[in-house]
DNA sequence: CCTTGTAATGATATCCATTATCATTATAAA
DNA sequence: TTTATAATGATAATGGATATCATTACAAGG
């Protein structure tokens, strides 16, 4: 049976900026789903070159503008030069930040400290909003520094600037 | 009198990663200094073209590395495309986060709740080096919305992705 | 003061992620 | 089916950042 998928429920969220739900959008959408990790625009050609021969790289950039714009997924730049990509729930099921090693460049996610990270997040918000006439839409916490393995090999980077 | 300055103390926090402390360093570790903005490499040399016409871009990328590096300066991803930089006072003195406004790029800083916000990085980092072997060496937190400006006006932006 | 090894610089070329262009294809509605 | 046009993909172009390498200039030893 050749490939024949349900369209994404989540298809729904960007209904008023998109005209015609596609193969791309789905197959990238689906795939930034499923992985637990932050992928690059090159990466995910990469995962989805073999299903789809055809797609070609700036499809992917595009759809992940789109996506991205349409709040379905996140941005993120961790410093390496190009950015990467995470699905972002709808119901904060999956809230969480990074923890980022400054020598191999390793993204971990933390989700502890919710609730007291999510009152500080809040009340900082209302002071935001009142002060600066600022609408606050989404936040980032990073927790640059060194994974165990960097910390106990002590070798040194090859990454520039790390 | 032509241009007479004194080495800036901060000099000697970067001492072993150093042999000599030119001019074009200490310009460039002086503006960061002054500025409150958060500056790219291109406009660190427009500013200081016109005080000296010598310093090449390359120059300036290279210090601002080296800054970043030894931990007197930080680099920012405001998701423009470009890198920026701040000065890190050693003391803590300014402390403080960004809030980026996703539509005109406008960076504010904000200081409040600093004394919470400790309190929770530093539990935070205590879990995470517990749990991960995690060595935290700084933390960024960002808070992306609307500026006043840009939720008055309703205009749509002419930044790609924004 | 000179000399000298070499760190630092700057012009240039290059790299690489991302965007723009534009002809072609394929979707969704009539 | 037909059709208007949204979406795609090959290609070229853009632009921030880095590599290369000959030149300059700093700092230590004479």
């Amino acid at each position: 049976m050749p490939k024949k998928k349900e369209v994404h429920p989540e298809r729904t969220r960007i209904g008023d900026r998109i005209a015609r739900w596609t193969i791309p959008r789905e197959d990238i959408l689906d795939l930034l789903i499923r992985t637990q990790q932050h992928l690059t625009a090159k990466e995910i050609y990469a995962a989805l070159n073999p299903l789809n021969p055809d797609m070609g790289l700036t499809t992917i950039y595009r759809t992940l503008e789109l996506l991205d714009t349409s709040g379905l997924i996140r941005k993120i730049y961790t410093g390496d030069g190009q950015a990467r990509f995470e699905y972002k729930r709808a119901d904060h099921a999956d809230h969480h930040h990074h923890l980022i090693c400054s020598v191999c460049g390793k993204i971990l996610n933390y989700r502890d400290f919710e609730k007291e990270e999510l009152d500080l997040v809040r009340k900082t918000e209302e002071i935001l909003a009142r002060k600066h006439g600022f609408l606050i839409r989404d936040h980032n916490i990073e927790f640059l520094g060194l994974c165990g393995d960097c910390r106990s090999g002590g070798k040194r980077s090859t990454i520039p600037g790390r």
